[in-house]
RNA sequence: GACCCCUUCGUCUAGAGGUUAGGACACCACUCUUUCAAGGUGGAGACACGGGUUCAAUUCCCGUAGGGGUCACCA
């Protein structure tokens, strides 16, 4: 059997990282086996659903490489095959109109909830003739649900789940506007687009009685399930806006490396041995769905910059340099011309080992694009006393009669007159880091004498040794 | 409230009827060292509780507690 695997986002919002990783899995798994991933835009309500959202979503997927195959189906645009699908059960008798009101029903919930009863529609339509309908209003159409018996799911992941069939009231299916309801459409959508493997969050488990209900009812197969536990945030309830930045976009404005982001996901339920740099090659290798765990996962924001600062380290300098230029721009901040980007160049080797994100990066490289005379932090103002400067005149002497200008002759120049003046290399280096970058933290200092090149690193000398001189 | 799901270090997880319960992130110490990181070494840190079953249970079963999810003319 070919595998149909689909990801089937609502686009009412931004593609977080929960919808993140049902779409890995369901990626995963159709690549795993050979088989084929589907997208569909669940916008059937037309009042919550945006281009923008949508377009995030397919943004979000691309920057994470899940490419999915085929067109995007756009749910509403099948209004018309769902609705023909009503009227066949309707006329096989295993549909009804209703004419409940909205306040009927609340009443009707808030009754059985007082007595202790599941609070569900009791159908009190299901076998009223129309004719006895209200003038004038518009029916619902609902779905004559099994009422004795039970229904039951295998589960890839949470295994044999049953739910006795009284629990399952008989669901809407069309609107009083005549417009499909989702339970409707994913049943035929995922018939019609022919899906053999729903992995989807396990908020969607109890729906999963209903949809098998109906997909029998249509004489349909259900797809195998795979519900997978949701993603908490730290306090362990379900990840929304208030537990900060949740939006896949979010990490990617932060300059957190896709790569970083899969395998972090990745590991969030789902794990193969010790294994924890997973490549994405390994991954489709080696992912099963019974190796799924059944408990939701806190989102750990640590883990995955750690894994970011791995997956930084790794990369290319040249792919870290064009990283950069869309995380400055999404943040507003400056502009870097070509002599910036030279100099974060060359800085790129000593500056990718000591961030977390890309946008670290350009912080800690703050020092490159400084423009004379450089704002001193107190700590290294205070490394400048007055025997840093009769060290620092001498070292300037030094460097300017350096003929080759690169990181290793200047380590071995910088060296020997460590012990020419009998100084402690430290005790040179943390004066010098003082008056090159303002700062008593950079990368190794013979990369920041390289990065700089030497007439900035001169004029910076020589703004310190002018500090607090009268003139 | 009803129904369903879950429970191993703080977090993500491995694990087997008999293990010194393993790894990763975070944390601490030491080391390396031109600062900060990174690296190396070491440390602290967990089987929710109560009953069974069993020679043996953290592992299987049942309860309890705690957590989570779902109960729309949203998806």
């Amino acid at each position: 059997m070919t595998v149909i695997t689909r990801f089937a986002p609502s686009p009412t919002g931004f593609l977080h990282i929960g919808g993140a990783r049902t779409a890995l899995f369901n990626w995963l798994y159709a690549r795993h086996h050979g088989g084929t991933l589907r997208l569909r835009i669940e916008d059937t309500d037309r009042a919550r659903s945006t281009e923008e959202a949508v377009q995030a979503i397919l943004d979000g997927l691309t920057w994470l490489g899940l490419e999915w195959d085929d067109a995007p189906v756009r749910q509403y645009t099948r209004a018309e095959r769902h609705t023909e699908i009503v009227r066949a059960l309707l006329a096989e008798g295993k549909a009804y109109q209703c004419y409940c009101t909205p306040e009927e029903l609340t009443a009707m919930r808030e009754a059985a909830r007082a007595a202790g009863k599941p609070t569900r529609y009791d159908g009190r339509w299901r076998d009223r003739d129309p004719s006895e309908a209200p003038p004038g209003a518009k029916p619902v159409i609902r779905f004559k649900a099994p009422q004795a018996g039970e229904t039951t799911i295998d589960d890839r992941v949470q295994g044999a789940v049953r739910t006795a069939n009284e629990q399952l009231d008989d669901m809407v299916l069309l609107r009083a506007d005549g417009s499909p309801t989702y339970m409707l459409a994913v049943v035929v959508d995922d018939h019609d687009m022919g899906i053999t493997h729903a992995i989807r969050g396990d908020d969607h488990l109890t729906n999963a009685f209903r949809q098998v209900q109906l997909f029998r009812a249509c004489g349909w197969t259900p797809p195998v399930y795979a519900h997978i536990p949701l993603i908490h945030g730290a306090d362990g309830a379900k990840l929304s806006k208030r537990h900060g930045a949740v939006a896949l976009g979010a990490y990617r404005a932060m300059g957190v490396l896709p790569e970083a982001m899969r395998n972090y996901l990745l590991r969030l339920g789902w794990s193969h041995g010790d294994d924890e740099i997973i490549s994405t090659a390994q991954a489709i290798e080696w992912f099963e769905l019974d190796t799924i765990g059944r408990a939701p996962a806190r989102f750990d924001p640590e883990k995955l910059l750690s894994l970011n600062s791995h997956y930084m380290r790794e990369a290319t300098d040249e792919r870290l340099l064009e990283g950069i230029a869309p995380v400055l721009a999404e943040q507003g901040g400056r502009h870097l011309d070509e002599a910036d980007l030279a100099r974060l160049g060359r800085a790129m080797p000593g500056l990718k080992l000591r961030a977390k994100t890309l946008l670290e990066i350009i912080e800690n490289a703050e020092f490159l694009f400084q423009t004379r005379p450089l704002v001193m932090s107190d700590k290294a103002a205070r490394l400048l006393t007055p025997e840093a400067h009769e060290m620092l005149a001498r070292l300037r002497a030094e460097l300017d009669a350096l003929e080759d200008w690169k990181a290793s002759s200047l380590e071995d120049a910088i060296r020997r007159f460590s012990e020419q003046v009998g100084l402690k290399l430290g005790k040179i280096a943390q004066p010098l880091r003082a008056a090159l970058t303002g700062s008593t933290v950079s990368p190794g200092i013979f990369d920041v004498l390289d990065a700089l090149g030497r007439t900035e690193c001169l004029a910076r000398i020589d703004d310190a040794l002018n500090v607090g001189t009268t003139e």
